[in-house]
DNA sequence: CAGTCTATATCGTGATCCGATATACCGTCA
DNA sequence: TGACGGTATATCGGATCACGATATAGACTG
């Protein structure tokens, strides 16, 4: 039935809202993987494992090392110490800051969302 | 301090967080647009207004009129008899459904997204 | 030793977002 | 009435991003 759909935004009031779309433009695979990493730190395959139970999503191999580079590059992520051929990931401060305020606003309009749902019972 | 970031899914499960990047590849705009159809039908330009109003995001000419055009090859959304210069839209039903379980697996996954920032005020 | 799982990486293609640009109607205020 | 700003839709080009395919390789199991 739904095939497809995007949903992000811009960021230019200065509360949560404001963070909607502050990863990227529409923020996707990056909310999945700061979510995850909110759990602890992590290689980039245990993440899409993580991810997939967390929220049945599961990232192609592109998407997640590219998202990965970029998140490192904006200081949302940061590289650790590989140990054996993985690369673990953990959450910077910024990162964890820049993860709520998303989540945040996300929860938001999710919720005014359902709330328009729930209200128009009846198409206007 | 958050400038990019992307976030979305595929649906491989059957419950609502299979729900999770349904429309287009990570829904951003068409969550907002329908989410703003959810209260009413309108059309374009007061979408625009609408969800600047809800989301703190301003929608692009460019991503509106595309992503209306996608909705509606979708049939999450229908064209209604335009007036004057304006062309309204409508949630369907099918729309109305997509949303909701969209934004029921967006909700879950900022929740446990949250839970996790909140747990873990140690990093790991 | 074949097969599967773990693990990371890159490339090409397609999807999609965005800003600029264009057009045009409308109301208002000087 | 004529300039201006707000309303309203549409399209194009460039940039970003997600995805699947592909490649490589170590580890474990049977």
């Amino acid at each position: 039935m739904l095939e497809q759909m995007a949903g992000r935004s811009k960021a230019p009031e200065s509360t949560a809202a404001a963070a909607l779309g502050s990863f990227g433009r529409y923020a996707g695979p990056a909310t999945l993987i700061l979510s995850s990493l909110a759990g602890g730190s992590k290689h980039g395959y245990a993440l899409t494992k993580d991810v997939e139970s967390m929220a049945g999503v599961r990232l192609a191999p592109g998407t997640l090392y590219e998202a990965l580079a970029r998140l490192e590059g904006q200081g949302l992520i940061e590289a650790l110490a590989s140990e054996d051929r993985r690369r673990p990931y953990r959450l910077t401060a910024a990162g964890a800051a820049a993860l709520r305020a998303h989540l945040d606003a996300q929860r938001q309009v999710a919720d005014e969302g359902l709330r328009r749902l729930d209200a128009g019972l009846a198409p206007t």
